[in-house]
DNA sequence: TTTTTGCTGATTGTAGACAATAATATTAAT
DNA sequence: ATTAATATTATTGTCTACAATCAGCAAAAA
């Protein structure tokens, strides 16, 4: 099927072309339902019922269900048999041990950036950096949220560990399904702004070390605020559990790092 | 459907009826071929042609593609559009990655164990120890690797963070996947067993950073071992790449951790 | 009234059929 | 003999149909 020589105006394959070879309806549902997830549009708990959805996508109940193997895997969806496929729901105990595997994850990226980020790299995220705190001036919490993300996702891609960034992906996406965490942490954006400056100092410092301990630490001390902002509006927790205590008791493991910044909301 | 009180003799359902109510094909297929895989049953590179196997598993090709797809996003094949599903084939880049990763997760469970370990479970694990002393002892290197396995996944398992061991499984599971690691890692046991030794050691004084930098450095040894066994009987490496050069270079980050036992097969 | 039993509708689990694509074999042409 | 073109086969992608299971309701019994 492959012509021998094309119109040398054409080099690479046409995009659509290039699309229908390699995604199929699994594919392009297991994308499709993940956006609504990580967007909220489909909610914890929330059932997805085969039937509808398949009429709603417009393929039928095969691909679909494909899809939700997949999402399964990743953590998104939970499937109970003869029953059906919900969203899943993150409670706090997970959402702590994500925080805290994170936290060991983005050390081992500060201490690699430190070694290895080059100027132009270093400029790109202070840029980022910059960019956030003029959303902070303009209270925009939601452009802060997703400059958040973005900064977080370039400096693990930038570590060159791309099996790293692979589960570090998902562990963001899973964590998403935390209470709706996604649009609701604007509350302590100058905290989050200063350390994320702190951390670019760091890396630029070249000093490992220095450069892990400020990531290691942004990303417990983010735990912290995040999970007593959700408990504090909580959707009375089974057990009503005696709020600080359980966090810093299972969490903040690390002896030396405890000093600096950890009050917040107090 | 359910008794208000069901004849005193009968509490827990029977185990096959739990069995049925649980499990469905995917799930048993899933586990199947995962077996089939990690036992080597089914090598890197194998086409698994879906007709093939429904018929030799018993099933039809429905809930095989669901399991495929369980399969794909574990990391365990690759799908290929039109082309079929493939036993992924993990290339010394990956490994080397898996195992830096690895390092990061396993500092953060040596820290957690050194806090909160029972007297106990370093019984335990004590004992596990000796069992693989003993195997050295015996030359038995396929039950000493099964040892090996067992400890460390029962370390992650004893840290207490369910996401973290979670993780950490799927991740020794892809990497089984680098040639056929598997049987013939004995080699080096000598070196690794007393450097197990010295992590059960530094766990019971009960110093995070102790206990997290041993178990650091010996996935960073057990890396370094591993490459450089595969790219020596090296089955020609495309581009034949300088074997120690890129080992260090990528991976000993950690500048306080390089002094010690890091000369192995020399 | 309360509980139990049997029915009905809806939804999932599995299998098989058809269509589309890629791989292979065969034939024709240079 | 080698290459190109064509036909055939095998395999995957998708859909539809049937079987099994479950949730909810209504009727009957206590």
């Amino acid at each position: 099927m492959q012509r021998t020589a094309a119109p040398s105006t054409i080099s690479a394959p046409h995009p659509t072309i290039e699309l229908l070879q390699t995604s199929s309806l699994v594919n392009v549902v297991h994308g499709e339902l993940e956006r609504m997830i990580l967007s909220g549009n489909l909610a914890p708990g929330d059932k997805l019922t085969e039937l509808t959805l398949a009429a709603t996508l417009g393929v039928s109940r095969g691909p679909l269900r494909e899809a939700f193997r997949m999402l399964e895997e990743a953590g998104l969806v939970k499937i109970t048999k003869n029953r059906g496929v919900f969203v899943r729901d993150i409670e706090v105990g997970e959402a702590i041990e994500i925080f805290d595997l994170r936290a060991a994850m983005d050390e081992l990226v500060g201490r690699r950036l430190a070694e290895k980020i080059t100027p132009a790299q270093l400029k790109e995220v202070r840029g980022m950096v910059d960019a956030m705190e003029k959303a902070v001036k303009d209270k925009d919490a939601y452009h802060y949220h997703l400059l958040n993300l973005k900064f977080h996702d370039r400096l693990v891609e930038l570590a060159g560990n791309s099996k790293l960034a692979e589960i570090y992906r998902k562990l963001i996406k899973e964590l998403s399904l935390f209470r709706r965490l996604n649009l609701e942490d604007g509350w302590l954006m100058p905290v989050s702004a200063s350390e994320h400056r702190s951390i670019v100092k760091a890396i630029a410092t070249g000093d490992p070390d220095a450069a892990g301990k400020a990531m290691f630490d942004h990303v417990m001390d983010s735990k912290t605020r995040t999970i007593e902002h959700n408990l504090r509006r909580g959707t009375a927790l089974p057990g009503a559990l005696p709020v600080p205590s359980l966090i810093r008791s299972s969490t903040n493991t690390r002896t030396k790092s405890d000093a600096g910044k950890s009050k917040t909301i107090a």
